[in-house]
DNA sequence: TTGTATGCGTTATCAT
DNA sequence: ATGATAACGCATACAA
């Protein structure tokens, strides 16, 4: 029958060569005349031979696999991941996609699975902190997306890219303080992100450049659910002293900061201005449509693959970070601050 | 160094006992005593062992990885994958996206790679009706994404899932016909594909069963890229006797349609009814917003999913195929029909 | 230019 | 309950 599988082996029997041959010239290698090779190429056509990765990746070869971790299959994963793809495809490689959901021993798990041959290059997105060490001793060319390293330090090494945080941050906080807000509070995402300090730097720094107090109370530690930006945002609002605007970690724990303030009988955006983070393809249908910083996901992944193409290719030095700008969508969920405000009853 | 990898042998070892033993404890075999297991356990994580997928795989192990095949990384697709994801990770299983560009040639390569131990089960989206023998010869368990083949024939045995293709094109060509049009174009898909098929079936019996004639010539064959979609309707509009609608084969050559009537003169949905298929993200925002057929893949996912799971796991026997139900979603991109047309200049 | 020998890390088979 | 051995299919190093 034809289910048989057909291995090197076989085309060699068949074409009166060693496997070593015709593994030679399957790979394109030298050391094969181009008669032979020719004979043994229409051979292994014919017979359909198709070969066989996790052998060639246990023996050392290359599988042409490159491995891409990420957290969760959100939308904004997913548009990162047909960057890379766009990217990578022409250049003959393929997929594999893990996810870790923010766990760090199975981000070392995967991580390792990968390394160890099943795939030949690598692309991480929005490691934990924690997992900076293993990430970067990878020996495979691998590259980092969300992360900004300094160069040298703790011994990383593999390339990073990431959009502007520090700036996405500073832009919302700017234009709210331009909108007359004062109590401005901030949701952030998982401390053990970097993205999540970067944002916390710029909330920080656009404040104190306004000459604003930076209030512990207004920061709160959350997560990228909608659930936690409810309730964030609730306990946000039972302050003595609520905040005017709330900014959230990202465009879904926007959604929560939305009910947390219809609960409180507060209409946004003229009770309270929110903003969001990422432009997901609903935040401009939200009611009312959601301002937020727009990073494109998409362009993130190109640039990461590409950076990987030069490592793989083992061109000039590679940038070591590379940051792309992000911009601010202003939208009807930020208005003018209320100058007389009661707390929440 | 740390950056030794720690395989069987190593932690065999370091425990006193052989590979085999440590194997047999790491993977819950039975014939391992539950102090040496734990012992092992104990060790094998401490020592950060990390099995290689590649050994087990050409061992004869399981992989616990689920391939996926699709033609495209498109946002339909991505939303497939969402949901085969969603379903299979809590079953402990990742997955092997391979993207094959709607070429014969490099589906049979993917499929076979995969099939021959890296992973253990496929999942194959959209495929050419002539890959079909191949899909459906896989030993491993298989789900194929929206064909709808008659079980036994051929030899077919694997689980099919897809939306009601006949019936999304046939509420289309209803709609427009309680509109008034009655020349109605089809622009189909690749002839290669089932859904092509189906919806020109459900496209030549809704008009048969309102007593409308099938005319060839409001029948093209396109693709679905915006590029076609302009093409296609470009040729349509210049008939002697043009088409007062025009159904697109997905909502991205729905948009070559708005230009193709841009270029002609003639305004949506005043001079042309447009319809489109798969109600992406974008189709509400189209201008006009487009009339379309909704499908949820992320659904389509889910339910693969969950057959493969069904065949994976032995159970009673799975549906031979199942078929979701699609919406007809009318948006502003269709209207009455003139009653008087004349051809586009 | 071609072939032989060896080993990659794991699992299955068959012992003990 | 545990272990020795032989595969799995390929690539590398070295020999002819």
């Amino acid at each position: 029958m034809d289910n048989e599988v057909v291995t090197l082996a076989d085309v060699a029997k068949r074409a009166n060569v060693s496997a070593v041959t015709v593994s030679n010239a399957l790979n394109g290698r030298k050391g094969v005349s181009e008669a032979t090779r020719k004979r043994i190429l229409k051979i292994a056509e014919t017979m359909g031979y198709i070969p066989n990765l996790s052998a060639r990746s246990l023996a050392g070869g290359r599988t042409n696999i490159t491995g891409v971790i990420v957290p969760f299959l959100t939308q904004f994963a997913n548009e990162i991941i047909r960057g890379i793809y766009e990217t990578l495809h022409p250049a003959g490689l393929d997929l594999l996609v893990y996810t870790t959901s923010d766990d760090s021993q199975r981000v070392r798990q995967r991580v390792g699975m990968l390394a160890q041959g099943l795939a030949d290059s690598l692309i991480v997105f929005a490691p934990l902190r924690e997992d900076r060490d293993i990430i970067h001793k990878q020996t495979i060319p691998t590259v980092v997306i969300d992360e900004k390293t300094k160069t040298q330090e703790m011994g990383l090494r593999c390339p990073t890219i990431g959009s502007n945080n520090i700036d996405g941050s500073k832009q919302i906080i700017d234009h709210l303080i331009a909108l007359g807000h004062t109590r401005i509070a901030l949701i952030t995402g998982s401390v053990k992100k970097f993205s999540s300090l970067e944002r916390l730097r710029g909330y920080k720094h656009a404040l104190t450049q306004a000459g604003l107090p930076v209030l512990d109370a207004l920061i709160k530690h959350g997560d990228y659910n909608e659930e936690s930006g409810y309730q964030t945002a609730r306990e946000l609002l039972q302050l003595p002293e609520p905040p005017t605007a709330i900014c959230a970690p990202n465009d879904i724990a926007a959604l929560g900061v939305y009910r947390a303030a219809a609960d409180a009988g507060l209409s946004i955006p003229e009770d309270l201005s929110v903003v969001g983070y990422d432009d997901i393809f609903a935040a401009k249908d939200y009611t009312p449509p959601l301002t937020t910083v727009s990073q494109s996901p998409f362009v993130l992944g190109q640039g990461a693959a590409r950076l990987l193409l030069g490592l793989m290719h083992n061109i000039e030095p590679v940038h070591q970070h590379v940051t792309l700008p992000v911009e601010l969508i202003v939208r009807a969920s930020t208005s003018t601050a209320k100058t007389t405000l009661t707390g929440a009853s």
